[in-house]
DNA sequence: TTGCTGACCGACG
DNA sequence: CCGTCGGCCAGCA
C-alpha cells in the first residue's frame, strides 16, 4: 500500500470497499490504518466526503456501539437509516440490531 | 498564522 | 455507573 495518500484518502479507500449490506466502525477503520486513536479523523473524513466527488458510503460507518451517531450529518434526516434499511440492515432507535452479524472488519475481511 | 473543534475510543477516578 | 480527559489529524474563522 502506498502511504503517500493523506489520511482522508486512505479512509475513503477502505470505506468504499465496504460490501453491500455490511457496516463497520470508525475505530475499526482507524485501527486498520494503524492508528486506533484516530477514529475521530475517520468521522471527520466522512464529513469531508461531501467535498469529494467520489461516492463515499458513509452510512455504512457507525460508532463502536452500532449507533448511527452521524445520522444528523446525513442531510439532517433519517436518510442514513433509510439507506441502511434498504440494504437489509435491521435498525431500531438509530441502532443496528444485528451489528455483530453484518459487521465488516477491514483488518480481517480486507487484509 | 494560531487555535478551536469534530460523525470516536479507551482509560481513569 | 457516569463524567472527564488525552490522543490522533485536518478543516475553518
Amino acid at each position: 500500500m502506498e502511504n503517500n495518500d493523506s489520511f482522508f484518502q486512505r479512509v475513503f479507500e477502505v470505506v468504499k470497499l465496504i460490501p453491500y449490506g455490511r457496516v463497520t466502525s470508525y475505530g475499526a477503520v482507524a485501527a486498520f490504518l494503524g492508528s486506533r486513536s484516530s477514529a475521530r479523523m475517520v468521522g471527520w473524513a466522512m464529513n469531508a466526503s461531501h467535498s469529494y466527488h467520489e461516492n463515499i458510503p458513509a452510512h455504512r460507518v457507525v460508532n463502536r456501539n452500532g449507533l448511527l451517531t452521524g445520522k444528523r450529518h446525513f442531510g439532517g434526516s433519517d436518510v442514513m437509516m433509510e439507506l441502511l434499511l434498504s440494504e437489509g440492515v435491521q435498525i431500531e432507535n438509530d441502532k443496528i440490531l444485528n451489528f455483530d452479524q453484518i459487521f465488516w472488519d477491514p483488518a480481517k475481511e480486507l487484509l
